[in-house]
DNA sequence: ATACGCATTGATAGCGCTACCATTTTCAGG
DNA sequence: CCTGAAAATGGTAGCGCTATCAATGCGTAT
């Protein structure tokens, strides 16, 4: 009888074949492709290099259908910052489709705007959710879907729901950290432009960036700081407030990107140059971070990084619960770094670029 | 015997459970779930009526695996214009997880970093690549395609290759269009910001413009055209030498968000107002348009249905090259529409907004 | 030497669905 | 009423993988 034409493109390895190449049973090549235990080093080698030799992936819908770990996964979102939203879909999808599982996303209107998704979703049948910011900060949510049973897991949240897994970074420790940056470049009249007070994350954000001044012997003076939304917008209008003043900050730390580039048209507008009159830093390191000239000197959070390993928390979790056993959550913290671009300059240093 | 415990979460409503409730076979939910013909009406409404009392959903993994259609498809992107990726992002995954294929993200640096992606596909087994602008433009890229005998779809291409099906706007007309609108607003000094001049799109949204103002009577001054390569950067530069003018022209179109958005903080740091001094408006409907302010007024491609249905054609030409015909490629129109934000006013009209 | 425990491997039986072919039903025309 | 073809439906056999448990091999305590 011929060999069975496959009708899958060039992908006719199957894990038979690579079994049948090593002279094992495929339930060992599973094995060592699933990085289990209890095969023998030598084994696990000769099969890794038929795995290398014959190019062999593994069929996902078939993995997924055997081992009946198919999750359907949504992520919701409101309030777009659509460059962070592409990061973090970047890295979701990277991971779901290592881990073969179904992802929806669904937009809302704010928390409010969640309970309408959740109906939907409970009708459709999920089997998780993943949380972004704001979404993640949000208690409502969290509160919602633990009534519903549903595992979730938060995406940048500096308050973690103690029923949820998340993955974030230390939002105090990186205002600190981007605040002493510009003491170390010469600033001392550091302004700073608050978040969306409705977001714990934007607290710390501010407490970070108190802390920091404290540490160095300066005072953090009211009129150095402004209120924000997290919009371009309200960074806009806020860096006017602080940069007409005659006795303006050389320097503002605005909490995220968005609102940083607005600070910097703001500059601009003003007839201030970018970084020669006054230093302007960002956090997040969205795309908008990067896009806008000068490109904006900012505190960078690994967003895809995170976002993957949130799905695998959430993976996880979803598997400790059907197999029963209770589920500790763990909130992973990442490291950020501060990315140094365009838009800070040491005090005084009179030119950088061109 | 008792009923096995499903241990999918709650969704353990299978294609049996259907059958039977109904008193068919599962052959035949089969078919009616998947639209066939050859189902008596009445059967078919029982089914239906079925699926949804006992709120059944299919499971993709099991129906991948059966029907051999599992295909991997690679979305390959360079110069990742972040908004314009997100978007895409979004309706890609949509489809992708109604259509039940797997997604694998690639990034390479422009065109000339394809080979190595492609190579690493090739390697890892993929059924087909969608390709977004500027990769979609460039036929180099649609050559190592096609010598590869990969399937592949443009998504914003103006100038589709022969051999593969494409979706993208009229970025002509769309231009003429948003043109027409300005003259319309009683602009008639209409300054244009180029994109880069190797993306034919690139060329169809200039001559859009150059026609538009022809039909009215209007001379394209070679002075009130900048050349930028679609950078925010190059927007902010481009914009600078039309403004500084003294006849300088009363609404700037530039052919992205980027470039627009560049040109209103070139606006701003001139000391003009937007839109009362100048208007100025974008193209793409990008995030970036309605994260700066003034948010932009824009030509909005629905960029996300347009991924979408480039992936439905993918998977339809793959499917049909499996069954050893011949895929006559078909090129998709979808609408534009002009989108008014804050950034366009009337020629003369003292105030928009506040 | 015998037995026991542990590490390693293999055989079997599906996961939920659909392709394929066999079977039954339906209905026109004779 | 019969015949034959088309329409409608059902039965069977996997898709590629893994869970489960049985079987093997090996080292060590008895």
């Amino acid at each position: 009888m011929a060999r069975k034409v496959s009708r899958r493109g060039g992908n006719i390895v199957t894990i038979h074949d690579v079994a049948r190449h090593v002279g094992v049973s495929p339930m060992t090549v599973s094995r060592v492709i699933n990085g289990e235990k209890n095969v023998r080093e030598e084994t696990r080698q000769k099969v890794m290099e038929a795995v290398e030799a014959l190019n062999y992936t593994p069929n996902l819908a078939a993995r997924s259908l055997a081992s009946q770990d198919s999750s359907r996964i949504a992520l919701i979102y409101s309030n777009p910052s659509m460059s962070f939203l592409s990061e973090l879909l970047l890295g979701i999808l990277e991971q779901s489709s290592q881990s073969g599982c179904q992802l929806t996303i669904e937009s809302c209107d704010g928390p409010e705007g969640v309970a309408d998704v959740l109906d939907k979703l409970k009708a459709t049948g999920v089997d998780g959710v993943v949380l972004p910011p704001p979404l993640s900060d949000s208690s409502r949510v969290a509160k919602a879907l633990k009534d519903m049973k549903l595992p979730f897991v938060g995406v940048a949240t500096s308050r973690p729901s103690p029923d949820a897994p998340s993955v974030s970074v230390d939002d105090f420790k990186a205002a600190f950290a981007m605040t002493s940056r510009l003491i170390q470049l010469g600033h001392r009249r550091i302004g700073f432009i608050k978040g969306n007070p409705n977001s714990y994350y934007s607290q710390l954000r501010y407490e970070g960036y108190v802390a920091a001044l404290a540490k160095a012997g300066l005072m953090a003076e009211e009129t150095l700081v402004g209120q924000g939304y997290f919009t371009y917008r309200s960074g806009f209008d806020a860096a006017e407030t602080l940069l007409v003043r005659a006795d303006r900050p050389t320097a503002v730390f605005a909490s995220n990107d968005d609102m940083a580039a607005g600070a910097v048209a703001t500059a601009h507008r003003l007839g201030l140059d970018v970084p020669r009159d006054v230093t302007i830093v960002g956090f997040d390191d969205t795309s908008m971070a990067s896009s806008v000239w000068p490109e904006l000197t900012t505190v960078r959070q690994p967003i895809s990084d995170m976002a993957a390993l949130a799905l695998k928390l959430l993976l996880d979790q979803i598997k400790t619960r059907r197999a029963g056993q209770t589920y500790a959550p763990v909130h992973e913290i990442r490291d950020f770094s501060i990315v140094e671009r365009q838009s800070s300059a040491p005090l005084g240093e009179a030119s950088t670029t061109e």
